[in-house]
DNA sequence: GCTGCATGATTCTCATGTTAATCAATGAGA
DNA sequence: TCTCATTGATTAACATGAGAATCATGCAGC
């Protein structure tokens, strides 16, 4: 299931200035440069509102979530480290720590030896949730997996990990 | 200094519980429940990293970016329909089409058949806007094209709109 | 013509993304 | 030891996501 004739026609006008000029493709392949941005964003708002419901149940947000469920794993971080295991950025991590701990899921101290640092750690009250949000977590994706093809997730996930490492070289636009 | 992707250890250990039932994997397929929700948006992450230049360049986000490019190939649209092509909660759109307005990209008047409905179109400058953007946009993609695999992401696309398309019934948690 | 409901858009509130600037602590070097 | 560049974290400012409430219009039914 290639190259089908796609009969999604999502939009199939467009102005032909922008392919009179370069009408190198040798076959239909619908505009990819459409394609990943707005479909991962797609797909992904879809996975995520199988598991909205689930997290607004236990008032956490999404990444409030990650941010728990990576302490959890992998016990006391530092920012940074959370940060980057959680896909969060730093300013935002920030006020979710306030927030988080404030609530009373993680706890928050400087490091002793570098006292830049800030380590944090989660609480039984953060260990709660994810004893609470973890099974029905695992559920949905049993049941995607299900749905999907166990394998064809295992390929999706291996195409999106490798994407994820692609790095482009965009010489022509990072001139500041 | 953005967050580099260290490649300490990603998440080396987790319970064991989670993998005991289901050991039907005739290869460690790396945990399932934290992949596909975090693979997309690292995904994505990684491939707007590489437009959001491009954007910034004329002074335009991601987001803006859709609803311009949607009103440059659909033409007059009302919100709703907007919204829903570009990707964007009515609610954000409400807040763009003022800004987008004030700029001079788009225009916006109400409906004379149906008062409550308003009709977007996309003004030269809007235009403008893509003629910049567009060629630029073509180039990345075309990028990655290369270095990925041009079947390898229209295969990519097929799954992901799939995935999309999967309405699961979570009949545990929407109980009204 | 008025009522009640549905629909489209807006507003409000809170949380996060994104970038730039700033603060604090560390460490290398004069 | 003092200075300065670096690093880790925070703050600020703006834009968007997400959900709930509100407003205005349209419409069916009486």
């Amino acid at each position: 299931m290639r190259n089908m004739p796609d009969k999604t026609d999502s939009d199939a006008k467009q102005p032909p200035e922008f392919d009179s000029g370069k009408t190198k493709s040798k076959r239909p392949l619908r505009d990819r440069r459409r394609s990943l941005a707005i479909g991962l964003l797609r797909a992904r708002e879809a996975v995520m509102s199988h598991f909205r419901p689930i997290l607004a149940a236990h008032d956490v947000t999404e990444q409030q979530w990650r941010v728990i469920r990576v302490l959890s794993e992998a016990g006391q971080l530092d920012a940074t480290e959370l940060a980057d295991k959680a896909s969060i950025l730093a300013p935002s991590l920030t006020r979710m720590i306030r927030s988080l701990e404030e609530r009373g899921f993680i706890t928050k101290h400087k490091d002793e030896a570098d006292g830049r640092r800030v380590l944090l750690q989660i609480t039984p009250a953060g260990e709660a949730i994810v004893e609470d949000v973890m099974p029905e977590s695992l559920k949905v994706y049993a049941d995607i997996g299900v749905r999907f093809g166990a394998e064809r997730v295992d390929q999706l996930l291996d195409m999106l990990e490798e994407l994820a490492a692609l790095k482009l070289d965009n010489g022509s636009v990072g001139d500041e």
